[in-house]
RNA sequence: GGAGGAUUAGCUCAGUUGGGAGAGCACCUGCCUUACAAGCAGGGGGUCAGUGGUUCGAGCCCACUAUCCUCCA
């Protein structure tokens, strides 16, 4: 067998995935009568490769699909992308400009042109990390947001939200993007704490004298002033309502207004009001009718308003704003101030409010919809919440942006200011220049890209989708949209579980990002450890919607499981090479205690595997994986298996074929996890049922193999062999020196140990092994009291006997204290009459185990004594 | 201010219908044993943040407190 010593990741992940893509597994639809599975892949932006998040929601969708698409599922994981509209037209705008070009100059035809380029570029290497990563995704399903049918989709859904009076266009405070110049809606907007200023200064009456002072931590502002406003029971400041004040620095004059809005507790008590670049002062201007101009640019620099300021960056205006009212006299104080201050999720920089007009989606009667009518079932449920109280308080959505990227939005503008919505305008009307939101069309993804609004084939098999597998940081931008627009336009909630996992960090538990730093490359884990290893450190490092923090001491760990299984499959495929049909039918009456253990054990494991697996418990899958393959199959049943393998004939017959059985279902339940290296040892395996693993069919547990007698048996066996090897380390006796076992047990115990002496005999290399009732020797013994048996290990001037008492009594008090709860438990008459039955009884046993267990101790004792 | 998460072995974390606390790594001892020394055998290590409550029984359910983190306003 040509297995190297080492698992080597780089030859066994060379050239599989092109081998199950050539063969066409990763495609749906083979078979009509299977019933559909559908996950739809996230889109990844067209804006670079994919980052350890994206390895990481990747790998979990993946094991899912290829579970029930060795279930027997017509299983489709739908590829696709996202043309994710800022973030991309910014990285196009720079790598314009690095070439000396300006990206608005050129026009919106030729920079579309550029972007079209620039998303073939993208989506070739997301599609080569896709296969890097060993995805299963159906190719001839991949769709990309800005796909002629997505298109239609959007646009439709536009269409109809503004027909049913859901979508509209208004003048609003929104917030811009200076730097992007472009609306964004409020969840693209981050607060962070901000070390400002507040600034105290005069706003001088224009007739007589007086003045008031205002507190703000935009001074520059000022400048777009419309009012300065009171409250109306401020007797102070009553006799200024009516006047007007000087906007400092300017022969502009605004009316002083009362309102009951001012916070009297805040600042001065009274407040300048800048109705188009503050959402309240836009609601007073409003109630007051007052003018509303902008005095800054779209870039965030200041207008003609700004008078000899115009030209200047916002900040820098304030800067010499606050220099000047200084030098005048007007500013009277200047405070440290910390505030909440909105930055662009996208370009980072401080968000502007700004008057603007906008779309908008209605978001009322949606959300209503979406909080009577979801079936999403969230895993974990806790995320449900998260979900309602977002949809419970959610805001109109500001769906336009002052973007070339994107769908372009289907209203047109004709004369006398008249607005057309759909796809047939009238001649000579205009289209609006402007695109939707990336996430307006991300919303329909589960159901555009199935063909809908055309309700073909494909999408009544496939829609809706099972499983949505997203981090916890997108269920308001994404998934909650996702259910909104799903009921709204198919009238079904979009996906029945939505499978949520948190944030990846880095080993100090800090976010991954570009600022830090600290990200990890997917590609070098693999490059390192290999995909697998990765993979399933991903999906099994943490309970689902924890965080995962990237440490480097489990990726190593993963590996040497890894390591370790591609051992057993070389020790496997030594011996079950050549194997024919002959070998397979294992006869269940000539199987060993050992086989027929280690066929329970599977079962057990399968069990537990299907269980967890549907519960999305992946983390609780691999370690019973990890344990029964390394725990039960390495460290005993192989080691057990070596003598009757190489003994030949029926012995090794059987054993190998109960060793194929076992280590094939094992293979298969860990190929979700780790899909190259299992499908590089199913391809060595003998008498495979299918071609590859990944189509071959999902373990089953087989109830008669189920065999707790076997379990019970070997349980005993194990801890013997275990005793003899504690007292060989303690003591310091080596395997090669024989040593004495006398064993005082029941008839049963006698007939089980003697039957499989030639096992212990292997593991325990006995001087002489006795069994009989009762042990009586001299004292200079070690004695391990267990429940069917009492190991004495003689081994005369080494055994201190002061230490042996010492540990006896101390084995008797835990006894006694073990008999004490137990009695305790069943004299209590609530526990008896309450608990379930099964748990009684367990008591009942244990207690007489540990009765029996104390009468052996005691009698030790009693013979220590003597000799002592 | 509202919501949620975390607090369990030295470190990182599991622990799913409440029924005698687990893993990986690290640590100690002994081994190159013919699948694997990134391995094997054995071992040490925890008042499950604190306080109260419910229960026959609480790491798990409830209340409050403390510390840290996230989201929303």
């Amino acid at each position: 067998m040509d297995m190297a010593k080492k698992y080597d990741h780089k030859a066994v992940e060379a050239d599989t995935y092109a081998w199950w893509k050539q063969k066409g597994f990763f495609k749906s639809g083979d078979d009509e009568d299977k019933e559909p599975y559908t996950i739809v892949i996230p889109p990844p932006n067209v804006t670079g490769s994919l980052h350890l998040g994206h390895a990481w929601d990747n790998a979990l969708q993946d094991l899912i699909i290829r579970k029930k698409r060795m279930e027997g599922y017509d299983a489709l994981y739908l590829p696709g992308m996202d043309h994710a509209g800022i973030a991309t037209q910014s990285k196009i705008d720079a790598r314009i400009r690095e070439r000396g070009d300006d990206p608005r100059a050129m026009g919106r035809g030729a920079f579309l042109e550029e972007a079209w380029a620039w998303k073939d570029e993208y989506a070739k290497l997301i599609r080569q990390q896709w296969a890097a990563l060993g995805l299963s995704v159906d190719y001839d399903k991949e769709r990309f947001t800005l796909d002629e049918g997505l298109s239609r989709a959007v646009r439709e859904v536009f269409i109809r939200l503004y027909e049913k009076g859901l979508v509209y266009r208004k003048e609003r405070i929104i917030h811009w993007d200076v730097e992007a110049r472009t609306a964004l809606s409020n969840i693209e907007v981050d607060y962070e704490e901000v070390d400002g200023r507040l600034y105290y200064f005069k706003y001088e009456l224009s007739e007589g004298e007086g003045h008031l002072l205002i507190a703000t931590t935009r001074p520059e502002t000022m400048f777009g002033d419309t009012a300065l406003m009171v409250h109306p029971e401020d007797e102070a400041r009553r006799p200024y309502i009516g006047k007007h004040v000087y906007i400092p620095g300017t022969e502009r004059t605004i009316p002083v207004i009362a309102d009951a809005y001012v916070d009297r507790e805040f600042g001065t008590g009274a407040v300048k009001v800048t109705p188009a670049h503050d959402p309240n002062d836009f609601e007073v201007g409003e109630r007051h009718g007052l003018e509303m101009p902008l005095c800054m640019e779209e870039d965030g620099t200041m207008n003609d308003l700004a008078g000899p300021y115009a030209g200047l960056d916002r900040f820098e205006c304030r800067r010499r704003v606050v220099e000047d009212l200084e030098a005048s006299g007007l500013l009277t104080k200047v405070e440290t101030h910390v505030h909440n201050v909105g930055h662009s999720e996208r370009t980072g920089v401080q968000v502007e409010p700004r008057l603007s007009k906008q779309w908008f989606v209605h978001m009322e009667p949606l959300a209503e919809q979406a909080l009577e009518q979801s079936t999403a079932e969230f895993i974990p449920p806790r995320f449900e919440k998260t979900f309602r109280r977002w949809m419970e308080e959610v805001q109109d959505w500001c769906i336009s942006r002052q973007l070339w990227w994107g769908h372009r939005i289907p209203a047109y503008y004709g004369p006398d200011d008249d607005v057309y919505v759909g796809e047939n305008p009238p001649e000579g009307y205009v289209q609006d220049e402007d695109v939707l939101d990336t996430w307006f069309s991300s919303a329909l993804w589960p159901f555009s890209t199935l063909g809908w609004p055309e309700e073909k084939a494909e999408y009544r098999r496939y829609y809706p989708t099972q499983t949505m597998v997203t981090g916890y940081d997108i269920i308001f931008f994404w998934v909650a949209r996702m259910i909104f627009q799903g009921l709204e336009f198919t009238g079904r909630t979009p996906f029945k579980h939505v499978l949520i996992h948190g944030l990846i960090r880095d080993a100090e538990g800090r976010k991954m990002s570009k600022s830090l730093g600290n990200g990890v490359d997917p590609m070098d884990i693999k490059e390192s450890h290999g995909i697998d290893t990765l993979r399933y450190f991903l999906t099994t490092a943490s309970a689902p919607g924890q965080d995962l923090r990237f440490e480097m001491e489990k990726v190593d760990a993963s590996w040497n499981f890894i390591n370790k299984l591609w051992n057993i499959s070389r020790f496997t495929l030594m011996h079950v090479a050549g194997m024919d049909e002959s070998d397979t039918a294992f006869d269940p009456e000539q199987l060993t205690l050992s086989d027929r253990w280690i066929l329970s054990r599977l079962q057990r494991t399968i069990r537990e595997v299907n269980r967890l697996l549907d519960a999305f418990e992946f983390g609780e899958v691999a370690r019973a994986l990890y344990k029964f393959s390394w725990e039960e199959v390495a460290a005993w049943y192989v080691e057990i298996a070596k003598r009757p393998l190489s003994a030949g004939g029926e012995d090794a017959s059987r054993t190998r074929a109960v060793l194929l059985h076992v280590w094939r279902a094992v293979l298969k339940m860990l190929h979700p996890f780790m899909p190259f290296v299992t499908e590089e040892i199913y391809q060595k395996l003998p008498l495979r049922e299918a071609e590859s693993i990944m189509i071959s069919p999902w373990p089953q547990a087989d109830p008669s193999f189920d065999d707790q007698a076997a379990e019970d048996d070997f349980e005993t066996l194990r801890t013997l062999i275990t005793r003899v090897r504690n007292v060989r380390n303690e003591y310091n006796v080596s395997n090669q020196q024989p040593i004495d076992l006398h064993i005082a047990c029941d008839q049963k115990t006698e007939d089980l140990l003697s039957r499989e002496r030639p096992l212990i005999e292997r593991f325990t290399n006995p001087g002489s092994f006795n069994i009989s009732r009762e042990v009586s020797l001299d004292a200079k013994a070690l004695s391990y009291v267990d429940a069917r048996f009492t190991l004495h290990i003689p081994l005369g001037d080494v055994v201190d006997l002061d230490a042996e008492l010492k540990r006896q009594q101390a084995e008797r008090e835990r006894l006694e204290s073990e008999i004490a709860r137990a009695e305790k438990m069943l004299a209590n008459k609530n526990f008896v009459e309450k608990a379930p039955r099964e748990k009684v009884d367990e008591e009942k046993r244990k207690l007489e185990r540990y009765q029996k267990e104390k009468q052996q101790v005691e009698r030790r004792i009693e013979e220590l004594k003597n000799d002592v």
